[in-house]
DNA sequence: TGTACATCAGTGAACGCGCGTTCACTGATGTAC
DNA sequence: TGTACATCAGTGAACGCGCGTTCACTGATGTAC
């Protein structure tokens, strides 16, 4: 017995994914509500009816998408809170990681933002679910750092939260400025920064 | 002449009022890119040719819908800036006033978080537009307050995005907490108070 | 290694259905005289 | 005030089209012996 999938597994995966993909680009211009399974294997190249072998639904394609596009993130998180101390430096380095990320995912990015509120339950369920994990997360790594000393640990989920969500808005913001010329990419980048400082200000001077 | 619409403008107006209406009910479930003219009519009571009377399209209503949902805020947000002094009172009515506003006007509030990052670009636009003047609105309130002295006007704007933000989170947080327990409702009062304060202490010591 | 059977990812035809849009229309409301 | 004509919000039939789902199928892959 050997560790590799079968051809048949292997092929199956594949086409699982192509769906996937295609599911992703069909969703630059419009709402997962309104994505059709027919679109999606058209751009495939398969039969509508192979749809069915991979996904119960659209819903269920998209619940596959956040789990792709949230997923992988845990560790990068982890890494980049765990990494640094100077709280400015991890402003800074966070901000360009958001960046960075919304270059290389920018589908993925839009698919989490627009679903975030979007108008399919169990997709909304499963990024609020992602969404909490990493604000536990941030949460444990703020207990392990200094400037969390003597916070209570709901003040440090909701610290947790506003970081979660501030990344968020940060993304939302590359996103929109994703064609825009350099300079525009640069306001951002210190738009986003200044509200980081801010917030992290705030952090310093709670417990006064 | 008479200030008062007649019969046939008037009868005309509750037609697309009633267009609006059912568009907002509908749109619970699903995003505006998935929302049909025949659906809106159905639930009007009206022949689905009679949708073009008032709107060229489902994006067309989506960006009057932003206008009912939005459009009716800018006094209110400029009373509340301009009504008190101490800004620990301020974030309790500001938080108050959302709280009350989410109840009052779930299904537009719900509209708004869902398609302000959805897949109808006109309705996007609409919606940033709206909120960019909310932010102008709020800098402009900002630069008559004694907290904001000494503040570049680009940090002001910094701040009231970063504000104006806040209130969508916040006002996302009660949606989602529509239905619950009033128990869990005030847990939302009180995280969205103290996200507020954070972020207003950090502007306190912000020109430290 | 070879054979015989089982599995199952993907096929293709068929279905009933609701969609957006067109068009010529109706009849109440508005207007000119 | 009354009449004759214009306007136009809403109608209803018709269209072609793509949708989601069903079903029996095919043929490559997997497995048991």
């Amino acid at each position: 017995m050997s560790h590799t999938l079968g051809i048949r597994q292997a092929q199956k995966q594949k086409t699982r994914q192509s769906l996937l993909d295609a599911a992703l680009g069909l969703l630059e211009n419009q709402s997962l509500s309104s994505l059709g399974l027919r679109e999606v294997t058209r751009a495939v190249g398969v039969a509508p009816t192979a749809f069915y072998r991979h996904f119960h639904s659209t819903a269920d394609l998209g619940v596959a998408l956040v789990e792709e596009a949230l997923g992988s993130l845990h560790p990068v998180l982890g890494d980049l809170m765990a990494a640094v101390g100077d709280s400015d430096e991890l402003i800074e380095r966070a901000v360009e990681l958001i960046a960075g990320h919304v270059d290389t995912y920018p589908a993925h990015v839009r698919f989490i933002a627009r679903e975030r509120h979007g108008g399919v339950q169990p997709v909304r369920e499963a990024i609020q679910g992602q969404l909490a994990r990493f604000a536990e997360e941030v949460r444990g790594e703020l207990a392990r750092r200094p400037e969390g000393e003597g916070w209570s640990d709901d003040d440090r989920l909701m610290l947790a939260g506003l970081y979660v969500d501030q990344m968020l808005v940060t993304a939302s913001l590359f996103l929109e400025a994703l064609d825009e010329p350099e300079e525009e990419r640069a306001r951002v980048t210190r738009l986003a920064s200044r509200r980081m400082r801010l917030i992290s200000i705030g952090c310093r001077h709670w417990l006064d």
